[in-house]
DNA sequence: ATTATATTTTAATACTTCATGAAGTATGGA
DNA sequence: TCCATACTTCATGAAGTATTAAAATATAAT
């Protein structure tokens, strides 16, 4: 994962209308949501929502698939673990333990340590 | 931590030169880095470098003493890991195992399920 | 074909962010 | 006290980003 990738998914996400699209496609799973359901569910314009779709989907966010006249929206969460294992990598390197206490929330902690 | 230090601290970072600052004083360590260091470091004026270490400073991700005429800076990483662990849960949410692959580069591998 | 629905694109305006030069503040040394 | 050094703040223009109404596109139904 390049740098300007990064930079775009950070960008994307640092905004508030565009994190909270995100979090509930990532809630919807992998049924995904229509563009429509996304901008109801968001109380926003059909126009306003397609600009900040895009916005995600070209920094590798979402995907989307036409379903005859409807547009369906997923979450990226391959994409999003490239960008977590960046953050982790990078932006904690060197001191991995400082960042197990978010770690703990998700991974199941490891137990003993087996092998280098 | 609140959705507005998520978005400050995703907006802080989504931006070329404070991605490498940050990176920068994670390097660094625990001994920081002073301003003038940094400008020099990444080829930047005082100035244009001040007021993006102010958005940093802002954001929770670094902090600094004054130590003289100096003043150093610090990456922080709890801060960092708070931030993390938000963009785990919320957006890895309820499929961590798909945020593994990036948990895998930076922690050691869990070797066995010991316990749930 | 015509019309309706779902979504995107365009173009305009409002707003925000950015880097910069110039000026300001704070500390230390002569 | 005066000057030098380290850094920040201010004001500004240029560039970027956001939202919107209106127009356009694509598919479906009649």
């Amino acid at each position: 994962m390049e740098k300007s990738d990064i930079l775009a998914a950070l960008t994307a996400l640092g905004h508030p209308l565009r994190l909270d699209v995100f979090r509930l496609l990532v809630r919807a799973g992998q049924g995904g949501l229509l563009a429509g359901e996304i901008s109801a569910a968001l109380d926003t314009r059909a126009n306003t929502m397609s600009a900040n779709l895009s916005v995600l989907l070209n920094a590798g966010l979402v995907t989307k698939t036409r379903q005859g006249r409807e547009i369906r929206y997923f979450a990226d969460l391959e994409h999003m673990g490239g960008l977590l294992g960046y953050l982790m990598e990078d932006c904690c390197g060197g001191r991995p333990d400082l960042c197990q206490p978010a770690i703990a929330q998700i991974a199941r902690p490891v137990p003993e340590l087996s092998q280098s």
